[in-house]
DNA sequence: CGGCCGGCATGACAAATGTCAGCGGGCGGT
DNA sequence: ACCGCCCGCTGACATTTGTCATGCCGGCCG
């Protein structure tokens, strides 16, 4: 028999964490040699440890997972990255997947399909749940332009457009016309609710 | 010896719930008897296992952890609750107590933990997390009036103010105070920043 | 080269929103 | 009985928005 899987995980709820690498180590192919709670800590201990394969939590605090992702595939190109997510938004699979990333599945998952999975994406293959997948294709593309996109965000915490226009250096008007302009091409009533569009469409 | 305390557990995140599942049932005083994946469910299975202790997810499809556990105070009230939650918002906390929840915990907790505080639950006592516990009381109570707060959370989608007058079976003009009045306690800048300050401190 | 598109801006106007003052009614304390 | 507080409403006003037309510049593609 081959060697066992390396494991990697990363969660920022210990609980989770705990309990995933209890359930994955009673695989006796799969081995978890290191685990972190923070996005900073994963990318130290995926240094340390050279892991075959990364588990990541798509939120946790310092970095996400598919930032950690990017940096990994840089500088560890051996290790294949599986992230999982508790509420999995559109947008978020398309970064992933640009990022190099080999599965994307949800939480809801029992932890025996997770061995499988884990085992898919260590043979090189990709893995992305089909619920997701679907999700992702019915959502399409962003139809915001890098600009609207940034506005938009920039907009989320309700802040007003003088204050975005600064941040953002544009003109108070611009801001309007690019929030405007996303507005209608989201089909929402203003900007607000354009913002929890784009959101739950992974947009932002 | 005495007989182990009979648990229900519930959550949507399948893989959690399995772990968690497994993980507790290493301890030798603790059964799983029954697992939920929403509200209802979590309500039939404690109806048909009348377990000791119920362990809830704070967010479930269908019905929230304390919605659910309002129930059971009524239908079983020998079985004690225990709310687990990833991101505790302080409104929560109380909203559970009140609801006469016996636990409160946060999921970044080892499973060791959590298996103590089963037994301090099941024991009568109560046991809420102390990070929770001190973020709820320096929260302090909503300085909104009841009308404010309806008013806010008709605000929260970003409605405006005609369709949340309508809603709420108002005047424009009064909606349009409350809001200002519930901005201006809250020390926002306006409504929807106050929508999000009041959504942190749980008090919507 | 000549469109076309996106970025950036202005100006102007309508609509929504925030703010303030004030009025009346009800309800619970002292 | 009186006071204070919350509810609910109105009206008026300043400010912030959303929307539209229009213009200039720079890059990219046919």
């Amino acid at each position: 028999m081959s060697d066992p899987v390396r494991l990697l995980l990363a969660d920022d709820e210990h609980l989770i964490r705990g309990a995933l690498a209890a359930l994955l180590s009673l695989e006796d192919d799969l081995l978890v040699v290191a685990e972190a709670a923070t996005g900073p800590e994963a990318l130290a201990m995926a240094r340390a440890h050279a892991p075959d394969v990364a588990v990541l939590d798509l939120q946790m605090p310092g970095a996400d997972g598919v930032r950690v992702a990017t940096s990994l595939r840089a500088e560890l190109p051996g290790c294949q990255v599986l992230i999982i997510t508790g509420h999995g938004r559109p947008g978020h699979l398309k970064r992933a997947l640009a990022a190099g990333v080999r599965g994307f599945v949800p939480k809801t998952l029992s932890a025996r399909r997770l061995a499988e999975i884990i085992r898919t994406v260590h043979a090189g293959n990709r893995y992305v749940d089909p619920e997701l997948a679907a999700d992702a294709i019915s959502a399409g593309d962003s139809p915001l332009t890098a600009r609207e996109a940034e506005v938009l965000e920039l907009a989320a915490d309700g802040a007003p457009v003088a204050e975005i226009a600064e941040r953002a250096a544009l003109s108070p008007g611009t801001v309007r016309n690019y929030l405007s302009s996303a507005v209608t091409k989201l089909g929402a009533e203003n900007r607000h609710t354009a913002v929890r569009l784009a959101r739950e469409r992974g947009w932002v």
